[in-house]
DNA sequence: CCATATGTTACTCG
DNA sequence: ACGAGTAACATATG
């Protein structure tokens, strides 16, 4: 479920109420969402470590720990981390339980169990590939112009690789693409550089934007996002394309249309996101 | 029963 | 090598 703003909304919710705190205790009841790792290893590591620091890189939690270790946490598509006191009861998809030295405990919950942990000393082999930050410093036109112009791939699978830029999902990507009036099947190369320029901004615009707002949370299933503190999101009040379907487009009231692109629900205005047919590469 | 779901990766085919 | 498509992971929902 959660993309950049929601795993950055988590970290936000987190980071002043664990940072400091040492693990007590923990206990694995799904060994499978420990990546890299057995349960024994993971609770002989973590088990009377301090949280010296938490933070975010493209969808991933970053604990860094005082036995200079780092648990990465990414959350797939139904993960959650819930703070809660101790005594809170272990319900249904709870599957591994951090408990702090202040009467704190991390629930984290995952009605899917796609999500995983890994620790490991060295971040660069989980983060090692991810592409540019796009609220970053890294991130400049140059460099994304330089990628978009090589690949022959349709815009929207290209956003959705996390090496290209990291942190997009399915939300954001179709939002930018709209924000930008490029269809998703549009293949990379063919964007002219006015193009490449207005999507550039547009990530930056989309996903500051769900920052603001803590987040996207759509429905009220078990899977649907909320922070840690159990607080659901509003960006999805903002949203202009992803989910509205058969509304009328933001823009010019055309209706919402939705197909199937980089085997993800699309959503995209038929007239403001024209597919251009003739590819001249332009500069 | 069928399709779909905020993610990622391994695999096949052309 | 590249890119598209499919399956897989596992569970819930309409």
């Amino acid at each position: 479920m959660p993309e950049l703003p929601e795993v950055e909304t988590i970290v936000l919710s987190l980071r002043d109420r664990i940072s400091g705190k040492k693990i007590n205790k923990v206990v694995v009841q799904f060994e499978k969402c420990l990546g890299n790792i057995s349960a024994g290893e993971f609770k002989k590591i973590l088990t009377g470590a301090k949280i010296i620091s938490l933070s975010r890189r493209a969808k991933y939690i970053i604990f860094e720990l005082s036995n200079k270790y780092f648990l990465f946490l990414h959350l797939r598509m139904t993960g959650k981390v819930l703070l809660k006191i101790q005594s809170a009861p272990i319900t249904k998809h709870d599957h591994v339980m951090i408990y702090l030295n202040d009467n704190q405990c991390i629930f984290y919950n995952d009605t899917r169990k796609f999500g995983r942990f890994f620790v490991t000393q060295s971040p660069e082999i989980v983060l090692g590939k991810l592409g540019p930050e796009p609220l970053g410093e890294d991130y400049n036109f140059s460099n994304f112009s330089q990628k978009i112009t090589k690949t022959q791939r349709t815009i929207k699978a290209l956003l959705l690789d996390q090496t290209f830029v990291a942190g997009l999902g399915n939300i954001y990507t179709d939002e930018a693409l709209w924000m930008a009036k490029i269809h998703p099947e549009q293949p990379a190369h063919s964007l002219s550089k006015i193009k490449r320029k207005a999507l550039f901004e547009a990530i930056k615009c989309v996903l500051t934007q769900g920052i603001a707002n803590r987040g996207t949370s759509l429905g009220d299933g078990q899977g649907n996002y909320t922070s840690s503190d159990h607080q659901s999101g509003t960006n999805q009040h903002s949203l202009k394309v992803f989910a509205r379907t058969g509304s009328p487009c933001p823009e010019c009231r055309t209706m919402i249309q939705k197909s199937v692109v980089a085997q993800r629900g699309t959503h995209y205005c038929p007239k403001c996101q024209k597919l251009k047919l003739i590819n001249s590469k332009a500069t």
